[in-house]
DNA sequence: TTGCCAAAGTGACTGTAGTCAGTTATGAGG
DNA sequence: CCTCATAACTGACTACAGTCACTTTGGCAA
């Protein structure tokens, strides 16, 4: 197939050139997609639990033994194609952020949409969910980026909020992120783990109240020096 | 061994009473206690991964099926087995509990003392909590029943700091308690599942960063009706 | 006591995730 | 062009979690 390009003696291909990265890595770029559609097609078919590797190979047309130098396990490659989407899911939120909305606003347009995201196949978000801070593959770039990155823009959104003068600037941008984030996460797991069989919509207002009382209190002191003299102020009433 | 006690006739049982409940009762009682050993062993001995249900099974002196009665998976065992253990380690932290100290202090004193406790066994550990919020068994009374009890637990801490007047009246025990335990749950993920191999005391450290901001603000208001103004702008009972 | 039913128990068996010893393709150097 | 090193690939195979058709046991009523 196309030899091509491959003019004979000495041309160097320009280091960082899209193309021309040589046979082997276009391969495994290409049965990688390969390999997410075929799974992709498979779980939305019949569920990650009726899908056996075998047949997530054979579909991708590749032996069994290739798959699992793609991933580590079958939850793996579920992942795989699922960070794809939520990065889609992810992007499309934050690209459609109201700009003139209060911290609380914001915070509530990105987790409400992956909240529905989830909504749409939940079979398949309870293992990404389960895997998602267990997932220890030799390829970086999945669920660890995933998170991290979600963390790193909430903890934009957090600045954004400080400088607009909706958070007092003592606050810690990190910490406060990493919070809200676990807000999320414990919200997602007990939805999709446990019981709780309420519809979308109560998830998505009970994480309002979890967002509401995190930033309570967390507006700028009047004049003061910033840190809040931690508790009591005055003793029982 | 010991047959006892079963007169003879029609000595019909007290219904609640404790010991005389039938030999059925009994042997599935003692089973269970077989297998959670039989489980403890062998994974302290060789790992989780490492270990069989054949070899749990053989230990316990049941067949490989009887096990699967009384756990729907190989994580389930292992979730039988830890239960018992974090409940006995958060008796004792509840128990020795400084009656004296802030709310923080408190928090502090429980959710360390858990992480120590995982500290002592991450392998097994990191199993335990990966599974935590996705266990669905028939007999109820294992996770679900922890982590509810863990938060409602959390909540008595918050409720009693707001008796003493270190957080306003108007704060939602039960949202709090969630937001403290969310904190937890996703400390404890981000250390077990990736990477972060930060020793047990930075975790702490940081988990403390956690609590104090989420309790930050939330000291009784001097005067006013609650709300601090800003971003509050529903309520829910 | 006996007979019956349902609950509990069993282990040979099955389906499948994941491995590994062996094969093939790629590309660099000569 | 050929040769060699090694990365990529393969599918027959293995180990094991979990099932299921059958057996045993316990409890109860006649």
């Amino acid at each position: 197939m196309i030899a091509a390009i491959k003019g004979h003696g000495h041309d160097r291909i320009a280091p960082a050139d899209v193309a021309a990265v040589g046979r082997r890595e276009r391969g495994k770029e290409e049965k990688r997609a390969r390999i997410k559609a075929a799974a992709r097609e498979l779980f939305a078919e019949k569920g990650f639990a009726a899908t056996t590797t075998q047949e997530i190979a054979a579909r991708a047309d590749i032996g069994t033994g290739t798959l699992f130098l793609y991933a580590q396990s079958k939850e793996e490659i579920l992942v795989l194609v699922f960070r794809d989407e939520m990065d889609r899911e992810c992007n499309e939120a934050f690209g459609a952020l109201p700009r003139k909305g209060s911290l609380l606003d914001q915070l509530m347009h990105i987790y409400g949409s992956l909240i529905a995201f989830h909504d749409r196949d939940q079979g398949l978000g309870r293992v990404f969910v389960k895997e998602v801070l267990f997932v220890k593959e030799k390829n970086r770039r999945t669920i660890y980026e995933f998170v991290e990155g979600l963390i790193a823009r909430t903890a934009m959104l957090v600045d954004e909020g400080k400088k607009r003068g909706d958070l007092d600037a003592s606050v810690s941008t990190q910490v406060l992120a990493e919070n809200l984030f676990a807000a999320y996460l414990l919200r997602l797991q007990k939805w999709l783990g446990l019981e709780e069989k309420l519809a979308s919509v109560e998830h998505i207002d009970r994480l309002r109240e979890s967002f509401e009382l995190q930033l309570r209190g967390l507006a700028p002191q009047p004049q003061s020096s910033g840190s809040s003299g931690r508790q009591t102020r005055r003793r029982r009433s």
